[in-house]
RNA sequence: GGAGGGGUGGGUGAGCGGUCUAAACCGCCAGUUUGGAGAACUGGUGUACCUUUGGGUACCGCGGGUUCAAAUCCCGCCCCCUCCGCCA
């Protein structure tokens, strides 16, 4: 959520600044709801002033015996009720339609944040060995189903398309990607959670998930709770309207769940196997942080996630996504990207975030350095650290020798086995 | 799921239709005092919005309603506690 306050101050700025993301975004109507708003509160709340000053002289009058009086200020009073009770009603519906107006925008983008389509990201950095491209790699889904990995097939039959079963040593190598990451950033000072799986349409909200993008979640209707389809959702709701203090920040957390989405929309055959799924693992990195901080704080994110592939030895690259390639709710993001030889292309395996004050304001999450500061929004990362899927697809396909996958050397005491079978 | 009890400011907790500003205690902040600290004493101590200084409005789990006036009465929902039922 944008402040109204930095509309109202300079629209043609914000408004600049949001065309960036998507040139079809006009502030009109808001920038007229806000007047109206104001308005509005100015003439209801005199009005309230004289009916709250005449409702103690009632009090008094009848306290004293005045009964005839009372009566006759009561009968006087009924237009100014009335008139409160039209413009409340009024108020009411200018407030929740520029509620959703405001709730629909995207967040401002950083000033370093490229300005363009997917294409036009920037790509920052690489790590390790890229894979020689003419190598004839076997796609992992095949690797899988020989070993008895992964077993596409029946978790159809289950599920339905999209939800593999991972079996045998394919589980406890799945498993042991989780258990590494979890314990790794642990180590690096993040708080473990487990946290729910499903949420509320509030929670949903403060994620900024809703209202704009109901489409990828699943949805129990009979309890009114949605399966999440990342931690991010569940986490940025830990410390919803509470005031932090300022030396408990940066806080950090880490959650292992399971994500679901509905990936509603066709996509094309390169994206068989692990790919894109409807389940996944992801372990996400969370952080509220100042507002001071939060910079600084995503490179540390960032990082904390490289080191994952770096401790499985597994190429990566980084990329500045630009302005319309971003969530909503991030005012800049970078994703970590691994070479998926097979599909002879790169797949994000995470997305670092810095959503400044956006979840925050919807959260009321703030935080207060000294007693006599006024609380202020803090601003809150996300980061996968990481997805498992598509790592376990890459272990398959560049450890694939002669009918073996070489474990990487972290994961052999997790597994508790160098190769497979 | 059923029955009963309950949700009040940072904490404990009173108030249950009308002394504007929610009592009291604890905590916290400032001052006095002290060599310094503690204790004691004095004062202060929520959030958001509107506003021309001054001030005003709203918030006692959430949302509606009744009334000139609601923390207080009524309705719906959420959460917590106790018991019963079901269950890993």
């Amino acid at each position: 959520m944008l402040d109204i306050q930095k509309i109202r101050a300079d629209r043609a700025a914000v408004e600049a600044q949001l065309r960036k993301r998507d040139s079809t975004i006009d502030l009109a109507e808001i920038t007229a709801l806000d007047q109206r708003r104001t308005a509005l509160i100015t003439m209801v709340e005199e009005l309230k002033s004289r009916r709250n000053t005449g409702s103690q002289r009632v009090g008094q009058l009848k306290k004293t015996g005045c009964e005839q009086e009372a009566n006759e200020l009561i009968e006087e009073m009924h237009g100014l009720v009335t008139q409160i009770t039209a413009l409340d009603g009024q108020l009411r519906d200018v407030n929740s339609k520029l509620d959703h107006l405001l709730s629909l925008l995207p967040n401002l983008p950083h000033a370093s944040v490229p300005v363009g389509k997917k294409e036009d990201k920037i790509i920052l950095r690489s790590w390790g060995e890229p894979s020689p491209i003419d190598a004839h790699y076997k796609n992992h889904a095949e690797i899988g189903e020989e070993l008895n990995l992964l077993d596409f097939k029946r978790g159809a039959m289950i599920a339905g398309t999209r939800f593999p079963i991972y079996k045998g040593l394919g589980a406890q190598l799945e498993m042991a990607l989780i258990q590494f990451m979890l314990s790794t950033h642990i180590r690096n000072g993040y708080i473990p959670i487990i946290p729910p799986l499903l949420a509320n349409p509030e929670s949903f909200f403060v994620a900024s998930q809703l209202p704009k993008f109901a489409d990828d979640l699943y949805y129990c209707e009979t309890d009114n709770l949605f399966l999440t389809p990342t931690a991010e959702s569940l986490l940025v709701n830990l410390h919803r309207s509470e005031i932090l203090r300022g030396d408990d920040l940066p806080l950090k957390y880490v959650a292992y769940t399971p994500c679901f989405r509905r990936e509603a929309g066709t996509y094309g055959e390169e994206e068989r196997g692990l790919i894109r799924l409807h389940q996944f693992n992801k372990v996400e990195l969370f952080k509220f942080t100042t507002p001071e901080s939060s910079y600084d704080e995503l490179e540390h994110l960032l990082v904390d996630a490289e080191m994952i592939l770096q401790a499985l030895n597994i190429h990566y690259r980084v990329a500045l996504l630009p302005t319309t390639d971003m969530a909503q709710q991030a005012s800049k993001t970078i994703d970590i990207e691994i070479f998926i030889p097979a599909q002879g292309r790169y797949y994000e395996v995470s997305s670092c975030s810095n959503c400044e004050d956006f979840q925050a304001r919807r959260g009321a999450i703030r935080c207060r350095s000294a007693v006599k500061d006024k609380p202020r929004f803090v601003h809150t990362l996300n980061g996968s650290g990481l997805a498992t899927s598509r790592i376990f697809a890459a272990i398959l396909e560049y450890n694939y020798q002669d009918g073996k996958i070489i474990i990487p050397e972290v994961l052999r005491p997790l597994v508790g086995t160098e190769t497979i079978p």
